[in-house]
This record gives C-alpha cells, structure tokens and sequence, in this order.
DNA sequence: TTAATTCCTACTAAAAAGGTAGGAATTGTC
DNA sequence: GACAATTCCTACCTTTTTAGTAGGAATTAA
C-alpha cells in the first residue's frame, strides 16, 4: 500500500513552486534539477494539475509555471486527485447492482475498507500546501 | 493508492474464520465459495498467516484452519503485515545516508509521508477482528 | 482405499508504474 | 530574424508488481 511517484512528486513540485514563487514563473528544468524528477515525467504532471487550474503557465523563454491559487488555499486533496491518483480500497462499485463478491451482498469487510478510505480522505483533506513549506523551514 | 487483493483477502477470510469458528476447522474451500477467492490464491494467504501464528491448521479429511487467538485479540494490522502489505509512503530508506531525492537533505515532503504513515498504521492497529464480525451483523 | 484437505514450488499473464522519445508551438533575447 | 528556452502533445517502452494458475506431495477422516 503506497502512494505512486505521481502523486508524490505532484506534491513535490508544487511544494517547490511555492517556496519559489517570489522568483516568477519556475520552470520545469530548475524543478527537475532540485528535485531530481525526469523532465518529460514532470511535463506529464503538469499538465493535469494545469488542467485542474492549480498552476499558471507561460510559455517561450523565460517561461515557466506560477500557482494559480495562494498556497494556503490549496489542499493536498486537490493535488492528489488533480494526477488521477485514487484512494480507493474497495473494489466494488456503489452503482453496481453487484456487490464486494459478485454476490448481492457487501462483504464482509466492506465497511472498514470504506472508513479507511475516508480516513486517508480526511487526513489529504486537512493539510495545505502552506503547511508543507512552514514545516520545511524548520 | 490502494490495498493489493492479497491484503484485502486475507481480512476477508480471517472474518469467515471468526464467523463460522463455532462449526470446527474451515476448510479453504468454503471460504474460497463464501467470498469468493481462488482456492490455490487462497492457500498461499494462509501458508502466510500461519507462519505469523494467526491461525492453526489441521490437515486431511476434514481439516480445515481455525483462528490461533481470540477475534479480540487479533488486529488489522496484524493481518495485513502477514501477509507482506506494508504501508509506506516513502522511497528514501532511514538507513541510507542519502535523503529521499538522493540529496543529503529529506524531500520538502518527507514529514508528510511519515505522517500519513502513522495516520494509516494507527487506522490499522485500532481495528480488531471482532468489530468486523460485530459489524457485520447490523 | 479414497476423497478431502493442507502444503509446497514454480510458472505465467495482465496490469500498472515509471518512465523515454520525438517533435510541435510559443516567446523572450541577441 | 535567428535561436534558445520553454511549454505542450502523443506515442511508445521497459520493469515491476499483481493476481493469479499448474501440478503435484503429504496427511488424515471415513
């Protein structure tokens, strides 16, 4: 049970972008460079939190990207979810008439797989990308 | 970010144990036809569990496997490091010198992993065996 | 003796993870 | 106007992990 790079990093880069927002636009280059993330692999991931209006980018020389919110107004939720990652135990879907087993009942577990996922949920939920780069400085 | 089949398998059938403890061993067949699990999938799960002396087995005719303690006595966490699912967000190793981006330093985000971590384990650790087959019940 | 079971080792197919490759479009700077 | 630095886009690829299957040996109740 872990978290894939994607998500990681996605949490990464954005950590970085924070604490060098004074500086304008960051490109990918100097992310990839201090975090040491292949660059055609952070261009996938940046694309999707663009598309989920997390950052702002410019393109050309000089270019780069810029959060498109205050640091203290984005969750590690948004960020986590923006790269597709999932936190999902179950396998059964609510929509399926079917349930946990293929049969027409929850499994057995069904329930704590279910508090689990709120409970991680709920943990992504409290924690701003502020706190990150607060805690950093330490 | 998710529980692999083996994880959720080996919970599942530990409550079929607790279940049905009161008719003798359980055999893997009929766990595997109550939830729904491969039998020789199944086997390997357990070969795993009794190594960790949560259940006793006895073999043949009419053998089966029952719990080793009381579905008081049993927690989550217990099973699922059983069967080898670990929870662990991070990549760097506390031993190795080098930090989580082969830095000296830890990655901006290496508190938050370790957090959430703890977060999980403890979700893991407050969990008996008993509140599942409690709350199945409902 | 036979059927039901656990026990054991090896193999394998499919999916997911974790990228790479190759280029097109845009834009500041010389 | 050329060029270098950048984002943007699509496709491909390699490795690892997952989720099993296959085939049998050992044990034991009936």
């Amino acid at each position: 049970m872990k978290l894939t790079t994607k998500g990681r990093y996605a949490v990464m880069a954005m950590a970085d972008l924070a604490l060098f927002k004074d500086n304008g636009p960051t490109s990918l280059t100097d992310i990839s460079l201090r975090q040491n993330i292949s660059l055609p692999y952070l261009e996938q991931i940046f694309i999707k939190l663009k598309n989920k209006n997390l950052v702002k980018s410019t393109r050309g020389a000089k270019g780069g990207y810029v959060l498109d919110k205050s640091a203290d107004d984005i969750k590690i939720s948004n960020i986590i979810s923006a790269v597709d990652e999932e936190v999902k135990m179950l396998n059964c879907k609510k929509e399926s008439k079917k349930g946990c087993n293929n049969k027409s009942t929850k499994c057995i577990t069904h329930n704590l797989w279910d508090q689990l996922d709120q409970h991680i949920n709920n943990f992504f939920e409290k924690v701003k990308l502020q706190d990150l780069i607060k805690k950093n400085s330490n």
